[in-house]
DNA sequence: TAAATAGGCTACGTC
DNA sequence: GACGTAGCCTATTTAT
């Protein structure tokens, strides 16, 4: 037997290769027989000898011929239909493959794979050795113990005594009795007619066993249900039998043999070769080499413990207030930190040791009064010289918030420090980080609380579930915090973390805490207005058309326009002809229905995305709309908002810009003071390319698309038509977001050579520009990544080499005018980003001075180049003087940063 | 068979 | 270029 501890990985292989075989599409090897199953297959083998570093690896396969359960019951599995032939002949070539992994195959006559598995993982529970079950197959859930799991590869989930609580709600001694219940299509086991899992479970609850459930069937609801129960009784009980496993199939194992790590390299490239298999033939290259992978084997030593005795707690305190830095997480009943309760507290202060406070829990469940545990920690969590560190502190923050305690000393947030490392990664999330940097698999929160409509709250799963996944969620920041603190060293970034986004988070959660207040009245006026005018579209569209539609389905517009009214389709998307709103534009001129829809439209979204939208979102307690600050997700560097997204109320229409007018100051004798960066990005285009002109015109105030107007077209400042101006503007967009010549000819609505002329007029005219341009594409194809000034970086791949240097005689260098999506990529995020950085700065600075001299003015949202005030009107003239000074002076760039202040009672006067 | 859920897609609001 | 949200639509899962 293995020692104690190890980890044994069991395949029930036929339930793997019918999977694989049916997923993956038709594939032949050189010789043309089909390997489609052998290929996936051995990819899963590979994958799991690989990722989860088993200490030993077995394969069972079924016997060929009948099993002692169709001796039983002669139909079972009887709506299996044939092996198809194209499967049957991979069997042999999947043997081959095992057998050179060097894994023992295990197949007993008249039993199954999964009678093979309970043997194994009886012998592993007995010995205290970990054993995880390789199967689709659900009989395998009545194996489960503390020492024997099931794991699914494709979803790769470990499926265990939790996991079985949340799904079926049983226990694992429960789950053949279940089973023997709800039945079994597949396998043909009969069940219990009118009982499926719901049912099941209640009648285990109550009763205990099928036994007891068969006995007292006098007792079940429905009247038909009963008359199943005991008509069905007999069936029950053979179902019984045929779900049962035996964990007592006759066979010896060769545990030796089964240790993982002895492969026959030669005999493995040769298979690999005969069914070609060439990205697999390295793999298994890399393995025999011994090739170690990036992450650690998972040997996760962890000592959690629940706290539910003040003495216990007063130890914990001790432990933590001894402490230079610790782990800080909180359970809590909402996603929503603004309504978030306390459901308990977890801290980590050394690899592995971590505790979980449960204050709040179902009834019967030991919790602490959350009274007690604030007066023992709270000093912890305000002791500025305690360092915190942890996973998304900034809800935590905000959670402590409500309960009266600020938390202090925020140090290190590994959700921050993975972003700065990689901005352009899709999650942060700790189970992603804690696979990817410990290679841990985490618990999943979907295991205690579900998923979908029937998801618990965190209040409502047994403490005893919650402290082990809540101890952890402590303890994985503290194991990765030195991993990603020296990958931020290494990449330069450490300032950037600790003076920048580190203490940004303390500002986001103030903003987040503090909120906008909405006037829900006047969005209700609004909407009345909105909801009339769009019913009178939504008649006169009628009337044309000539019956009713769906407006907002493109599907069933599109028929109308195209097929009913016979106008010729502009553009497609990827599902049928466009009808977005430059579609309708221009088919406008040929058809008055085009023009009433899009101004439907325009009423649709103001209605369904803000006004009626908003009011949903307002704080019962505080009166006010938290949005939420994302400091991880734009890969530039800036922040993004959502629950709701306050970045992008509209501005640009009269209609849209009404809804603006709802945003006000909290109070009577306060006011929204709106202060924004003019042209910030313009201006850091300006500073990088070094152009005098450019920079001395922001200097002296001048209006920056005329001056360009003006220069580009080689006319007079004050002989620049509205047009010009508008060309220019568009340009210096162009620029900024990387446009290309088309997309500057759609903007402006002028042919695609004329838009080519334009930015190759203005190239020549501002080669500092150029220059700035060619530098970041040099930059980003060398090094694989671009930085703002601040160090934020990017990684971006598929940017192509610039040519020879300037000056060179045939100077044939990508223009920036052909830049594919990687090229406009690079250099949009190396402006946008350094805008993204300067106004964060301002965003400290700000907060500062506004704590320093005691003001009560609240920062309460930011879009990205504005910040917006709520004060009290006696501050305002100090607040603007402040905000312009540190505003203004977080940099000094090439060219001076000009800010914009307003102040009215509501944002749209602002 | 109906209802619930998930995910893709189109469209559109901001900077 | 960077985002988030709404609504429709379809496919898939689940409940009865």
């Amino acid at each position: 037997m293995l020692p104690a501890g190890s980890t044994v990985y069991v395949v029930d292989c036929h339930s793997l290769i019918f999977q694989v075989f049916h997923a993956i599409p038709e594939m032949t090897s050189p010789r043309g027989e089909p390997v489609n199953a052998v290929f996936g297959f051995t990819k899963d083998l590979l994958k799991l000898i690989e990722d989860k570093r088993p200490d030993a690896l077995i394969c069972a396969f079924d016997p060929p011929g009948d099993t002692f359960r169709h001796e039983l019951y002669p139909v079972y599995k009887g709506e299996r239909s044939e092996t198809p032939t194209e499967l049957r002949s991979q069997f042999p070539k999947i043997h081959q493959i095992v057998e050179a992994l060097r894994i023992p195959i295990i197949s007993v006559p008249k039993f199954e794979a999964d009678d093979v598995l309970a043997t194994v993982a009886r012998l592993c529970d007995e010995s205290q050795v970990f054993c995880r079950l390789v199967t689709g197959d659900k009989d395998s859930r009545q194996l489960i113990t503390n020492h024997v799991a099931v794991y699914n590869i494709r979803k790769d989930h470990v499926y265990d005594e939790v996991a079985l609580l949340a799904d079926w709600g049983v226990r694992p001694d429960q789950v053949v009795d279940f089973q023997s219940l709800v039945g079994d299509k597949i396998d043909n086991i009969p069940g219990v007619p009118l009982i499926g899992p719901k049912i099941a479970k209640e009648l285990l609850d109550e009763f205990g066993t099928l036994d007891r459930v068969l006995d007292n069937a006098d007792r079940v609801k429905g009247a038909k249900r009963q008359q199943n129960l005991k008509e069905g009784r007999e069936l029950a009980l053979i179902s019984r039998q045929l779900v049962r496993l035996d964990q007592y199939v006759p066979v010896e194992i060769d545990w030796q043999a089964a240790r993982v790590g002895d492969f026959d390299a030669e005999r493995l490239a040769e298979l690999c070769a005969d069914f070609g298999f060439r990205s697999i033939a390295e793999r298994m290259a890399a393995l025999s080499s011994g090739g170690a992978a990036d992450t650690a084997p998972s040997d996760w030593e962890a000592n959690y413990r629940a706290i539910d005795t003040p003495e216990a707690l007063a130890e914990l305190a001790k432990t933590l207030a001894a402490c230079e830095v610790i782990s800080v997480d909180t359970e809590t009943t909402s996603v929503n930190p603004r309504e978030a309760e306390l459901v308990g507290f977890s801290f980590a202060w050394a690899e592995g040791e971590a505790a979980y406070v449960p204050v709040r829990g179902p009834a019967g469940d030991r919790v602490l009064p959350l009274a007690d545990v604030l007066a023992v920690l709270g000093p912890i969590l305000e002791d500025e010289s305690i360092k915190k560190i942890g996973q998304n502190l900034k809800y935590d923050m905000i959670v402590l918030r409500g309960a009266g305690v600020t938390m202090r000393g925020l140090s290190f947030d590994t959700m921050i420090a993975s972003y700065l490392l990689d901005a352009g990664e899709r999650t942060h999330n700790l189970d992603v980080l804690s696979d990817r940097y410990l290679g841990h698999t985490t618990v999943k929160i979907s295991e205690l609380i579900g998923s979908g409509k029937n998801q618990k709250r965190m209040d409502e799963v047994p403490v005893a579930q919650i402290a082990e996944y809540a101890a952890e969620d402590a303890d994985v920041p503290l194991r990765l915090w030195p991993m990603l603190h020296e990958r931020l060293d290494r990449d330069g970034l450490l300032p950037l973390s600790d003076d920048l986004e580190t203490p940004l988070v303390e500002v986001l959660a103030e903003m987040e805490w503090n909120g906008v207040r909405v006037d829900v009245d006047r969005l209700a006026e609004l909407s009345k207005q909105f909801a009339l005018r769009s019913q009178e579209l939504a008649e006169q569209i009628e009337e044309i058309v000539g019956h009713p539609f769906n407006l907002a389905s493109p599907k069933q517009l599109a028929e109308v326009l195209f097929q009913e009214i016979g106008l010729k389709p502009i553009k497609r998307t990827k599902t049928g002809p466009s009808t977005d709103a430059a579609v309708l534009e221009e088919l406008a001129a040929l058809h008055p229905l085009p023009r009433l829809i899009v101004e439907h439209r325009q009423y649709a979204k103001l209605r369904g995305t803000y006004v009626d939208a908003l009011p949903q979102l307002v704080n019962a307690k505080t009166g006010r709309v938290h949005c939420s600050f994302n400091q991880v997700v734009a890969a530039t560097g800036r922040l993004s908002c959502s629950d709701p997204n306050l970045q992008n109320i509209p501005i640009r229409t009269d209609e849209g810009r009404q809804i603006r007018s709802a945003f006000t100051a909290g109070e009577a004798g306060w006011k929204l003071v709106a202060a924004d960066y003019s042209q910030i990005e313009l201006r850091v285009l300006a500073h990088f390319s070094e152009d005098e002109t450019l920079c001395k015109a922001f200097a002296e105030g001048q209006d920056i698309h005329t001056l360009v107007a003006s220069q580009v077209n080689g006319v007079g400042l004050d002989e620049v038509t509205s047009e010009q101006r508008r060309g220019a503007k568009a340009v210096n967009f162009g620029i900024i977001y990387g446009q290309s010549p088309f997309g500057l000819a759609k903007t402006l609505g002028i042919p695609k050579e004329v838009a080519a002329q334009f930015i190759a007029d203005y190239f020549a005219r501002y080669p500092g520009v150029m220059d700035f341009m060619l530098d970041t594409l040099d930059t980003a194809a060398r090094q694989g990544y671009v930085e703002t000034l601040l160090g934020r970086r990017r990684a971006i791949a598929g940017v192509r080499k610039p040519g020879p240097p300037k000056g060179a005689l045939f100077d044939d260098r990508p223009q920036p005018l052909q830049m594919n999506l990687p090229e406009r990529t690079a250099v949009n995020t190396v402006i946008q980003g350094t805008a993204a950085d300067l106004i964060k700065l301002a965003m400290l600075a700000v907060s500062r001075r506004l704590k320093d001299e005691g003001l009560r003015t609240k920062l309460i949202l930011q879009i990205h180049d504005e910040l917006v005030f709520d004060a009290p009107e006696e501050e305002v003239e100090q607040l603007t003087t402040l905000i312009t000074e540190e505003m203004q002076g977080v940099a000094n760039l090439r060219t001076p940063l000009a800010v914009d202040i307003g102040v009215a009672d509501n944002w749209a006067e602002c």
